[in-house]
RNA sequence: GCGGAAUUGGUGAAGUGGUUAACACGCCGGAUUGUGGCUCCGGUAUGCGUGGGUUCGAUUCCCACAUUUCGCC
């Protein structure tokens, strides 16, 4: 079986939507945020700890895997799920973001991407037809199409080239996808443009994927850019299948692109944020770096059922950060995935009760009102 | 007691008779969006032991004192 999509129920006054993704690894409900584990481990965290969070799923990453350790290690393994002990859905990206990350247009040609290897210096190229061939391999749940994601800003001409060549790019890797307990992903480009998005949107459906990826965003566009594009797609695209939104994991942004009829999100930012001191509570992004806490001995979230927050308190979680001590990243991350999975309980519970902009709107004044007059 | 050396921010320290006293760490803030993990960006000594003196001008030269330290009796 590969993993689908089931659509619940649409939200009364929005575009939002309540699903369930099902998968040979378990079921999961939408809106659902997912920790990025790029090589095979969400930092500092054990799967234990993932199911404790709530993580319905989590992403790694292609590019990185390929590189280190290889796909074949993976593969004789027994897959990505038993090679890393997670016995949940794992969704693999396919390395489109290091296109835009790692580099430089004249490296984009009509063949693939050519990368030096950050490891030892070695040229290499990644085309559709590796990325998921490699991804085959990794035995992940649900794979990318291989996809150009190009940043902020950019030309309309650029855009428009880019967007056929993703588009010529999907058609060559889902030709070449063997792996048929593996859901493949087309990716929706086009940036700002509505006529570009739509354009994707319709030759992808041609080409029937399984689901589909909103790209191109959270690249450094303003956000109310982000938001129009992630109209521009979901107005395009079929309502049976799962929108999954690439890169976005902002608390506010998960809520007003859920409003817009996205399913799935995915970022970096819960887990880097908390290795860099940070946590994300009701009224805010906090820094337990910040002298204040030194002497805070309440827990970050009263109202939090994780484990940080129900054993420790920001002063003790200061002191880890300070010393660099890695229990400090693991406590801060668990405490932001939960925060984020919480978050999206709340929207699937508004969604069921038709109540999602009374949420948001409470959400907002939460989060930006107190932390603006401290 | 005698002789030498030293005294620069929270710390280790560089430095010069003349605009804003280097650098590092720490500290105080900020950033971070399909992760090239442990990064990046700011701020941080109105003052160079204390008191005098020389000089147009002294943290820098001279004197005294204090403190620290080394050696000798």
């Amino acid at each position: 079986m590969k993993a689908h999509y089931e659509l619940i129920k649409n939200e009364k006054n929005t575009k939002a939507r309540l699903g369930i993704m099902h998968t040979n690894y378990g079921d999961f409900e939408t809106p659902m945020f997912m920790p990025v584990g790029t090589q095979a481990t969400v930092k500092t965290l054990s799967p234990e700890e993932l199911k404790e969070v709530h993580s319905g799923i989590i992403l790694a990453n292609t590019y990185h895997l390929w590189l280190r350790p290889g796909e074949d290690v993976v593969n004789k393994a027994g897959g990505l799920h038993k090679f890393m002990n997670w016995n949940g859905p794992i969704l693999t990206d396919s390395g489109g973001f290091q296109v835009f990350s790692l580099s430089k247009p004249k490296d984009v040609t009509e063949e693939g991407v050519k990368f030096k290897n950050h490891l030892n210096g070695d040229n290499l190229i990644l085309t559709p037809e590796k990325s998921i061939e490699i991804q085959n391999k990794l035995d992940s749940d649900i794979a990318m199409s291989f996809d150009e994601c190009v940043g902020f800003p950019h030309t309309r001409k650029y855009i428009e080239d880019s967007v056929e060549r993703t588009l010529r790019w999907a058609k060559r890797g889902k030709l070449v996808h063997k792996n048929e307990k593996q859901a493949l992903f087309g990716i929706v480009q086009g940036a700002e443009f509505e006529d570009l998005r739509k354009h994707c949107c319709e030759e992808l459906i041609k080409m029937d994927f399984d689901g589909y990826s909103i790209g191109g965003t959270a690249v450094g566009e303003p956000k109310d850019v982000q938001y129009m594009q992630v109209e521009y797609s979901c107005k395009y695209l079929p309502v049976d299948k799962v929108r999954y939104l690439m890169g976005v994991g902002d608390p506010i942004d998960i809520i007003e692109n859920t409003i817009r009829g996205v399913d799935i999100f995915d970022c970096v930012a819960p887990t880097r944020l908390a290795r860099h001191g940070h946590a994300l509570t009701k009224y805010g992004k906090i820094n337990l770096k910040n002298a204040k806490y030194k002497e805070d001995f309440t827990p970050i979230d009263e109202n939090c059922d994780c484990y940080a927050c129900k054993n420790y308190t920001k002063s003790y979680i200061k002191h880890l950060i300070n010393a660099d001590e890695t229990f400090g990243a693991r406590l801060l991350s668990i405490h932001n995935i939960r925060y984020l999975t919480k978050l999206c309980e709340d929207l699937r519970e508004a969604i069921k009760n038709d109540t999602i902009l009374d949420y948001k709107e409470e959400f907002i004044k939460n989060y930006y009102g107190k932390e603006k007059n401290k």
